[in-house]
DNA sequence: GATGAATGAGGGTTCATTCAT
DNA sequence: TATGAATGAACCCTCATTCAT
């Protein structure tokens, strides 16, 4: 049981590192087993194939649950609270925001499953700006123009290794989703 | 007009679409040809190769000229121009964009090409945060939370099928481009 | 015995054939695995691909080795020894000699692989050579001549279809060794 | 004219050191014109494509000519001009003799042609062989043993790269054809 | 006569997956 | 449960050749 346990695990976290780093079509399965030290059998194994362990790293993951938000009611502290989780992500399991990212800019047989997850936290931001606009906090012409913006700053990979010598993270999590909130706030034309 | 011009022309036109789409990867050689309507043998005799036509449709491109635009000395105007291209460009050649978007998003051998077209804007970009922050124009206090915000604006996919149903694009480009510099202007803490 | 051993016999004994026949260049995998009677991806399994297949028909093959020869001391019956065994490689193995010989005919990739195997059993000659010469054994003025002479004898195709009509192999292996090797022996001048 | 003369000669010069070098198949015809710097379409013009070109490279060869050397009626004089113009052949024409080395060691499309070529050659040497075994110059039990000793060492490749390190060359042509026939007639038991 | 763009067959290899053990 | 040999489709690319210019 231990070990079969241990095969998963290794499986997937390879996989995301894997994923992660070279994309989704440019990982192989065998790339994936040779570096979780399995057989190569054990992905279809444990997930059914390579769309299926895919899959499973989604699995336990909750990117936004509106149950548990819904109770609070003040939009500003709503979109705080959402945007946090957004931004800390990145901190907490950056692997796994990557290969989101991934599936967002290339459309895909998972593009729908990836989906998903993340509508419900965008159709919800949406529903808070546009709250926080008829309250009066928040000013803006388009919703469009405003829910790409939150989202470009909310999803944006930062420790890309693409960015190496252009900009390096130099601050610890709090401090980053701090400004970055205040950032949007500022832009969304909300002042304290 | 020769037949050569229209063969040339024609794969790269479907090359791009299907590489926006579907990524370098999922695209087959075969797939663009197909489109193309030419011989599989025409990547290799006018590009050399599969990669060899991915980077040709770069080779007329250039993102940003450093040289050009060096003559606007106020740090505001110059940034305004630069970011009023990038975010032009996705009106203009959005195919180009996401496929810019999928390399940096992952790690390819293709990534250093990438990287050496997108690089000069995004080193003028924080060249010009900093000389906006040192006159007082803009409050920030890390340049690496800065430039992060204002890139990810500045390059967000926007006409992504991704988010059909959650925004959907109903504005102009001259109106998209000047709300959303307003947004970055305002986030960062410049008022006129 | 598992299916694995035959198949990769199989493809072996296919490719030492179809080589042997037709050359490295003119034989595809594909023809190979037709006559072996396995999928065209059990090379790429077994052997990594065309060219370690080929090498691997070398894995367990020693030309020579010195270290069980050198006991003999008296230069003509060692040289009579490893004639013995050169001359008969080609009733025992003929097709595998007949690859050496292209290789030795044209330079590949393969080429020092092949070389690495020979060249031993060839310094041994040539030191064979010179020690006969100076024992008195043997007249020759140029032992780059004599070298020449005997590693044509040694290594001469004779089984091959080329010749059909020309010369006809009539006799068992035990004469033509002897004989063979009476004619080089009276070439080099040494008469018992 | 003159220019059309220079492109077939050019690549006819191409051709026979690239073919020696690396094989038939392994030279491209691209290759070819590469080297001979003309254009990929000239090898069809002239000879009809690769193949042509190959044949073409012995359209004034004569290897042998029974007419002109039936004169010759003592078997000894006449073994002795047919075998000089073997060996001084690899000093005249080093490439072309590979190229029928290569020829001899693999079966394909061309042996035909280059055997036409040889067997003439082979036929008068066996015949001389057995006259000079009924005139009791000679000794030996098998023709087939015999005829097999005097070509290999007739037509083995001298000035093979391959050898480099075991055997060099350092003498001339004359030399070296002397006492090689001398080692072929010593071996066959003839004494002067 | 000479060019080079275009062709299509076939090359070796990689891939995720299957299945007997 | 776990293995790894075996599969066949699909990959990109190179080839000699053809043909309009």
């Amino acid at each position: 049981m231990s070990r079969n346990q241990d095969s998963k695990e290794n499986i997937q976290k390879a996989a995301k590192r894997l994923f992660a780093l070279n994309g989704y079509n440019a990982t192989s399965t065998r790339d994936i087993v040779s570096e979780a030290g399995v057989n190569i059998s054990a992905i279809a194994y444990h997930f059914g194939g390579k769309e299926g362990l895919f899959l499973s790293l989604f699995n336990d993951f909750v990117f936004w649950d509106d149950a548990e938000a819904d109770s609070i009611k003040d939009p500003i502290s709503a979109l705080q609270q959402i945007l946090t989780r957004m931004i800390g992500l990145r901190f907490e399991d950056p692997e796994l925001v990557t290969i989101l990212q991934q599936e967002i800019v290339v459309h895909s047989t998972r593009t729908d499953a990836v989906k998903a997850i993340l509508t419900p936290a965008w159709i919800r931001i949406r529903s808070l700006l546009e709250q926080g606009r008829e309250a009066g906090y928040f000013q803006f012409h388009s919703s469009y123009n405003a829910m790409n913006f939150v989202m470009a700053v909310a999803v944006f990979p930062r420790q890309n290794p693409f960015f190496k010598g252009v900009v390096e993270r130099n601050e610890g999590k709090e401090a980053v989703i701090g400004e970055t909130i205040g950032l949007i706030f500022r832009g969304l034309g909300w002042s304290d």
